[in-house]
This record gives structure tokens, C-alpha cells and sequence, in this order.
DNA sequence: TATTGTTATACTCTATAACTATA
DNA sequence: TATAGTTATAGAGTATAACAATA
């Protein structure tokens, strides 16, 4: 092995670049953490959204989670052909599908709580509650940040 | 436009939650700013390892970044095409490439730098200087925890 | 035997354009 | 005319296996 006695120098000031492995890290144990559950970080969110929200169509979900359409469908797929959600053509609206979770559904996202809880508490296990708190509140404040496509997009 | 005041909910406590949507929206702000630089998010960190650390092998680069190897010879191909870097046998290793920036690529790492540091002043525009730094010390910390496979990956 | 760089490959993720059926 | 869902597709990003040259 050669000398690895590298910096990462100028990149250690960019919060992009902590965000970027950060995200990258989580992501990684929470692959393992739901290892065998049969869902990802996408079809969790999702799940989680159908069950507080019934009823709600795959548009309005993936709008919030920033999911083109185009993608929702084979996401919305994968969770029925495992049985964890139904679709229902909507009552007021018949372009759309009212979405809701299945018994197995309500089952699987018991147990995927659980494990994320575990998952979160592993990777934050030297965090203090006062500084998770801070770190959610961060970053929930750069989410809400709008990207420059809003401001000078009109060019090019 | 149905109605989209659905909720996040449970996700909201999701430190993980978070921190992919913020990851995402700078991913999305960083793209823009670069817009014609013909640099992204892993090539600019490429470019700015090789500047610091002149000679290094992509081997290196790749294990303090997290890219396999594998990848890197396309990213180290597309740098070199692009005339920012250069490759050249190492002296003490004849498997090795040592890499090191053209004269084309230190301007184009000070121009990278230029948009870069813009894009981070206006991704926490309403942060501190004392809560830019202190997420940027938080994500840190998240970097250097190990994931579960370090743990229990033994079992099938 | 281990490591550097390489090729080939495959799977996921994300983004766009165009279609249909409803509204 | 706009919207919900769909299909097809293309480009990133990421991961593994196997090989040649060198250590």
C-alpha cells in the first residue's frame, strides 16, 4: 500500500462536500439496516407518505419528494406487486389513483421504523440530543433554499 | 392542481431524510453554478486533490474520495482529455500514474473555486458564520462513523 | 501473492419527451 | 388547455469480476 498521506485540503471548508459524504454514508448503512425488508430509501419515504396521507395520488407524493412522475410509476409498481400498498381509481378524479397501505403494508413499515430508528441512532450515537436537534434544523433550513435555476434560468 | 397539503410526517424526524434533500439541493445549485465549466461534482474534487497533492496516483485519490477504482480511470481519462491534468509514470512505481495539474487546469480550478465558493455563500446565505461552521463540524462527524458492515456483515 | 491501472458489465438513479385519458 | 398516469429512453452514478504489468 502505497503512502496514502493525502489531504483533502480546500474541499475540507465545503459544506457540499460533508453533505455529499455524509448523505453518502447514511445511505449506506441504511442500505444494510434494511437489508431482507425489500425496501429502499425512495420506497421507505413513500410508504411513510401513503400511510399519513390516504388516499393521496402518486403525483401529489412524488412532488413532495421530488420524484418526477415519469419515475413514480415503476416505484408505485414495485410497492404493489409487493402487496405493501393498493391502487383505487380516485372518486372525484379518474385520471388518478388513490393510493392506501395494505394490511402487509402497515406490517412493513412497522418493522422499517424500527430499523431506521436503529439505523439513526447507530450513525448518531455520539450525538447529543441537542445537537441532533441542531443538525435536522440545519438542514431542514437548506432544503427550503431555492436553486438557482429559479433566479436567471430564462437565458441560454 | 389537486390538493398537495399532504405532509411529510414521521420522515420529518429522519435525520437521513434531511440530509438526502439537502445533499440534493446542492448537488442541483453546485450543477448550475458550473454550468460551461465542464466540471461536476466528483471531477472539481478530483482536480482539487491532484492540486494539493502533486504526484499522487489515482489510486490514492480514489480511496481518500470513495471511488472505486475502477471508476476513476474514466474521470482521470476525462480530466487529461479535457487538458486540465497529466499523467506520467511514476518514478518509484512503474504501475503507477503520477498526476498533476496543466496550466489549463489551475485556471480552471481558480474559476471552479470562484463559482463554487458563490454557490456555497448563496446556499447559506441566512446561516451564521458560527452555524455554517457548526454543520460543517456535525457532518464531520457523521463521515467517520463506520457503517453496520463493519460490524455484523459475517452472517448470510 | 498483492497492488495499479484497465476493460467490461450491470444495476440504480435521475431527467426528458411524447403519448392517453380524463378534467 | 392543463393534469394524472404512462412508456421509452438516455445519461449519470456506483458496484463487481477479471485481466496485464509491476511490485
Amino acid at each position: 500500500m502505497a503512502r496514502d498521506e493525502i489531504e483533502i485540503g480546500a474541499l475540507a471548508s465545503l459544506v457540499g462536500y460533508h453533505l455529499r459524504r455524509a448523505a453518502s454514508a447514511f445511505l449506506t448503512d441504511f442500505t444494510a439496516a434494511m437489508d431482507g425488508s425489500g425496501l429502499r430509501q425512495v420506497t421507505f419515504a413513500i410508504l411513510s407518505m401513503v400511510a399519513e396521507n390516504r388516499g393521496t395520488n402518486q403525483g401529489a407524493i412524488g412532488r413532495i419528494l421530488s420524484i418526477q412522475r415519469a419515475n413514480m410509476v415503476a416505484l408505485i409498481d414495485e410497492l404493489v406487486e409487493k402487496g405493501l400498498i393498493e391502487r383505487a381509481v380516485d372518486r372525484t378524479d379518474r385520471r388518478a389513483f388513490s393510493l392506501t397501505l395494505t394490511p402487509a403494508g402497515e406490517a412493513a413499515l412497522v418493522d422499517a421504523r424500527k430499523r431506521i430508528d436503529a439505523h439513526e441512532r447507530r450513525m448518531l450515537a455520539e450525538f447529543s440530543p441537542k445537537e441532533r436537534a441542531k443538525l435536522a434544523e440545519l438542514l431542514a433550513r437548506i432544503e427550503r433554499r431555492d436553486p438557482i435555476a429559479s433566479e436567471d434560468k430564462a437565458e441560454g
